[in-house]
Order: structure tokens, then C-alpha cells, then sequence
DNA sequence: GCGCGTTACTAAAACGTGTTAGTAGTGTGG
DNA sequence: CCACACTACTAACACGTTTTAGTAACGCGC
């Protein structure tokens, strides 16, 4: 039942060597000169007992723990409904799994941010840290910065000199936007992804009103609604935004997620898309290719964005400058039925 | 640039008392005798310092990790589509965070699972483990009984001993089709959530086909297809199903996720939803309550999944035996509007 | 003033590895 | 035959904590 733990005590013992020695063999270290005998032989022993290092020992003392956090400043009820994080995981494992690290991942509440950060980066249990979609109003993340953490931010920090991957999300709602002013829309609503704190929903509404303002357009507050990540608060903004009163013929709603919500509204009000309505998403979910109608949005590269960063990181932890301080990946318009001309 | 780190030596030299001290003072040990004065001089200091106790080192001590793992054997790939892993996520995080313990995503190839799930439990990077959706063809995992290595499987594996937590998934596939039975449907397709590989997929065909049986309908093999978790498999088989001439008044379609797909195909069929084909779904992902029609499904209760899991192994990691062997958790039919009497 | 229990601490071992500094032993050139 | 380089290893320290096994100091009863 208890079986003893197998060191590398034990695996010397057997091979007739030195602990040493076993750790130069086993970890094949550079430059050193030992028999392919011994190497064998400690090989063998290593391969008889089952012996695999412990990890923790090896973490303490090469002051590594290999392995990096992704850190999202989210509800657990909010990461149930999330339906982009798969793909961020996705993208991450695949480098992280190239790179023998392992990926640990933490959800912080608003309230304890402060400590969180600064004990995660100092406990040592991970070498560094992506930090998913942070608000705006994050003041621990500033922090970061006096300590020498390894971070990477995914999304955007205004005025912060940590390293950051994201989109030019107010370029990508303009074009966004732009796309449905071509078509002939000039009333043209918005559900913003998330709060207004969150840099990413800032940003695209941003861009939604530079489209509308460079076409003579007067974006109006009214028709602007905050999105909370998931389908339920896409319905209940696309409801405000029908009660309101306001006509418009064209909705940008910067998250796909939120979309899903909004469309239920939609048919709820006997409004159709394209026809009554039309639908501009943000994202590209895997749902949105199959939606009714397929949904014409912007594709985000989520996955590219994970392992983008996450190399980033990789870079940092090396010592090596990563190339460019805020990495910017380009988006692209999937057009699809969900926008018609007017 | 280069700040020290600061450990319990530090914080003992301060105070000017042992390490001893500081880390009896700090742990809050009980039954022992410090004087409160010793004791906020111990705390200042540690206050002062900003120290945060080298979580590696402690894990090396005590010996644990104070962190689960979360193993999946899947591609990135399909991790990337899978709605289901942000409830599991959600459900886990709640847990674990409550208890102060830090969470591990692994994914494993195929390939390699054998050295995988050993190496993980054997470095003792973690305490314990949730296997998510195994294959009934891992011979590696029933290894795993062998170690004693703390581990708990979401899902089911025929002939284990391992603890495990999963839903009555063939109960639940044969209550799901017995609503279609009693709308009066005769011909029921079943599009399977997984490749029969997958235990998951293979009792939910299996209670599919006791439902038919039970009212006297030959199941046949050809009304069968086993998609492959995505929405664009969810596509291809029911495209495969229109294909093959058979005519269904319904189908079963074994998970949420392959619901999206499908319901494309339909489309592109001309065939609506439930006027011409009924459709029953499984799992309840947020998005089945928004989409068009409202979808009729069973309600996995996923949160609850990864929650109880995370109990489980808890206990199991403490040392006191989980209730039972196998926990079942119920599931809920969920009627909405996606399927029609006939 | 001696034994004894209690208080308030501390020295040192343990956890299992990586790594530096060193040490025998063996040619090798002068 | 001596200095020197090179080979093939090993002893011992370092990593930063927890925990066990003490040890002084003190009070107290007799």
C-alpha cells in the first residue's frame, strides 16, 4: 500500500554511483565527462525503481517551478459562461506542453486583487503569469510592476509599461462598424462585450463611435448598452435597447457570447435577422459559423493570442527581451448572413 | 531591479527571535506557548518585509503541493470548441479556491499516457487529481489504481476501482428518448456526443437504444452516428444522416455542443426545427436556452460535477474515505421548445 | 534547595534535488 | 620525473521551509 518513495538516493545506491552523478546522467548536463558505462548503468537503475524526480526538490533548487499562471480577475460564474476561455486554454497548453511547463490557473475576486498578485509572483509557485482581460481600474496590476514578476498581460493596460499581447479592438470595431455604415446602416446600436471597466469593451465602443463620427454620423449615449460576458446579459441590453424606443437597423455587439442572448431578444420582439435587424458579432466563437444566420463577426485569433503570449512570456522567464513591449495581432472581418444592405 | 528575497531568516532576524518562531508564529500552530508580545514582534516584521512564505519550500516540507490537477486527454483542438470545460472550470475554481489550493490543467496525448498520468502523480506537483472523460480503452489510467496516487474520474470506467462521479448517463439518454417516444415520435436518429471509445458516448447510445427497445422499437445501427465533440462533426453526421435516406421524425443528439452543428445542417436542408425534426440535446449549455427554438435537453449539473469531484478527491486527500465508490448525480429534462408531438 | 512541571523559546534534522569545488587517477610533453 | 591537462567521478553545500527534540529559566510545593 504505503510504497517508500523512490529518490535518487536510491537509484545511485543501485548503480553503484554517487547522487551527483545521477542528476548529471538523468538531467544530461553539458560538458561533462561520464563513461556511457556509468550512464547505462545509472539509466537502468532509474528505469527499474520507477524513478521520477520530485518535483518540488528540483523546483527549490533551480528556483523554477516550470510552470506559469493564467490569471483571470473573473466570477467562477462568469468563467462558466465564458465560451472564448477554451480557446485561450487550447492555445496555451500547446505551448505550454511543448515546452515541459505546466499551467496553473487562478481566479482572483475584485476584493483580495492586492495580494493575490504579489503573493502568487512571490510564493514561487509558478515562474510567471498571463493575465487575462483586466479591468481598467486594476491598480494592483500597477504593482506588478515595481516587482520583478514575469508578466504578460493579455489586453491592454493604458499607461502601463508591462509587456501585452492583444488586438487593436478599437481599430477592430471600427472597421466592424464601418462595415455595417457601408452597407447603408446609419442607425446602428451597440452592446458593448462587458462593463465599460474592462479596457477591451472601453476600446470597442471607442471604435464604434470613431466609424459612426467619421461618416457624419452623431454616435448618440442612448444607444449604447454594457454587456456583462454572457448570453443572459445580451438578452436583457438588447431588451433596454428595444424598449428604449430608439429605431435603429443594425446592431455592433462586440462579444459573440453576447450575441447569442441578444438574438433570443430579437425573436422574442418578432424582429428577423438580417432583414429587420442586422447583427455584427466580435470573436468568431465555433458557434457563430453555425448560427441562423451564420454570423457575420470579427474574428479575434484567440488561440494565436494565448500562445502568443504565452512564447512572450517564455522570453521573459529566459531573460530575453521580448521583441516589442505591447504585441498587437491583427483581427480579421468574417463576412457571413447576419448583415444586409439597407 | 533585483530585489532579495525575503525569507523566514529574514523576518527571525528582525524579530530577533529563531526561524523556529516565526514559522510556529506565522502557521498559527496550536498547543504551544509564545507570548503575544514575541508574537506581534514576529508579525511586524513579517509585515514590514512583505513576506510571503516560498511556497515550494513549504510544499517540499510538508509534502503537499496544496494544488489539484485537472487532466484531460483531448487535443488542444478540441478543447478549443468544448463549451463544456468553462462549467467544469467554474465549478472547480469555486472549490479550490475556498480552500486555498491551487489548480493544474494538463492535457495528455494519447500517446503518451502512460509516463503522463504516473510522472504527475509521482512528482508530486500535485496532490491529487480529476481525470475528465476517459476513454474506455486506457489501460494507463487503471495503472493508476495501482500507486497510491489520489484520484478522482468524471465519467466512468466499467471494472475500476478508482472513485468516481458522473451522471447516470445511460438513465439520462434513455429518459431523454422516451420524451421523444411519448410525443409520439417512432423514428429517432441518435447523433452520439463522442466516438464510442468514449464511455460518455457509448452509454448514452446505449440508454437510446433501451428506450426503443422498451417500447418495442428495433433499435437499427444506421440511425447511429458518433460525432466527435465539436459542432462541425455535429454538421457532418447529420449531413451524413440526410444522406443516408433514412427518414426520422426526431433525433437524439447527445450533446449541446454537436446540437449547433447539426441544427446547420438541418437548415441547409430546408428542415425545420420541431415543424419537421424534433431535436433532444444533452449537457444544457448556456447557449441552449438562447438558441432557436429554445432546445429541449438534459440538464448535466456541471458545476455541481466538478464541485463534488473536487470533494471527493479533498477526502480522499485527507484521508477519509469519500462516501462512495461512485457518485451519481441526477439529471433534469428540460423541455423547451424543440421538440413537437407528432 | 531539590525535584518537577510549565513556559518560551531554539538548534538541528528533514524534505529531495541541483550544483560547485574538489580529488583521485591517467596519460603526455619536455 | 615533474608539471600539467584531462577524465571520471564525489563530498558537501544550497534552496527555504516544517517539525522534532531539546534546553534554559522560572515558579512551586515540600
Amino acid at each position: 500500500m504505503k510504497t517508500k518513495r523512490v529518490t535518487s538516493q536510491d537509484v545511485a545506491k543501485l548503480a553503484g554511483v554517487s547522487r551527483t552523478t545521477v542528476s548529471l546522467v538523468l538531467n544530461d548536463v553539458e560538458g561533462i565527462h561520464i563513461t556511457s558505462e556509468t550512464r547505462q548503468r545509472v539509466r537502468n537503475a532509474a528505469e527499474k525503481l520507477g524513478y521520477v524526480p520530485n518535483a518540488t526538490a528540483q523546483a527549490l533548487a533551480t528556483r523554477r517551478a516550470k510552470a506559469i499562471g493564467l490569471v483571470m480577475t473573473r466570477s467562477p460564474h462568469h468563467i462558466a459562461s465564458d465560451t472564448f476561455l477554451p480557446q485561450i486554454l487550447g492555445g496555451l497548453l500547446e505551448v505550454v506542453k511543448q515546452h515541459k511547463l505546466h499551467l496553473l490557473i487562478e481566479s482572483v475576486e475584485a476584493e483580495h486583487q492586492d495580494r493575490v498578485y504579489l503573493e502568487l509572483a512571490r510564493a514561487k509557485h509558478i515562474d510567471g503569469m498571463i493575465l487575462l482581460t483586466p479591468r481598467i481600474d486594476d491598480t494592483a496590476l500597477r504593482r506588478l510592476e515595481e516587482i520583478d514578476a514575469h508578466s504578460v498581460v493579455m489586453g491592454k493596460l493604458a499607461d502601463s509599461n508591462l509587456y501585452s499581447i492583444d488586438v487593436d479592438n478599437q481599430l477592430a470595431a471600427r472597421k466592424a462598424t464601418q462595415y455595417l455604415i457601408d452597407m447603408g446602416h446609419t442607425r446602428i446600436a451597440c452592446i458593448a462585450n462587458a462593463p465599460a471597466s474592462f479596457s477591451s469593451a472601453h476600446e470597442r465602443v471607442l471604435g464604434y463611435k470613431d466609424a459612426l463620427s467619421a461618416s457624419g454620423i452623431a454616435p448618440e449615449d442612448g444607444m449604447v448598452r454594457y454587456a456583462d460576458f454572457d448570453p443572459q446579459s445580451g438578452f436583457d441590453r438588447m431588451k433596454s435597447l428595444l424598449a428604449s424606443g430608439f429605431n435603429f437597423t443594425a446592431v455592433f455587439v462586440a462579444s459573440d457570447n453576447v450575441v447569442i442572448g441578444a438574438k433570443s431578444a430579437l425573436r422574442e420582439a418578432g424582429l428577423r435577422i438580417p432583414e429587420d435587424v442586422s447583427i455584427m458579432g466580435f470573436d468568431d466563437i465555433p458557434w457563430a459559423k453555425y448560427s441562423d444566420p451564420p454570423l457575420t463577426t470579427v474574428r479575434l485569433p484567440a488561440q494565436k493570442l494565448a500562445s502568443e503570449a504565452c512564447l512572450m512570456l517564455m522570453d521573459l522567464m529566459k531573460g530575453t527581451e521580448p521583441a516589442e513591449l505591447n504585441k498587437v495581432l491583427d483581427t480579421e472581418l468574417v463576412v457571413r448572413k447576419s448583415c444586409r444592405k439597407i
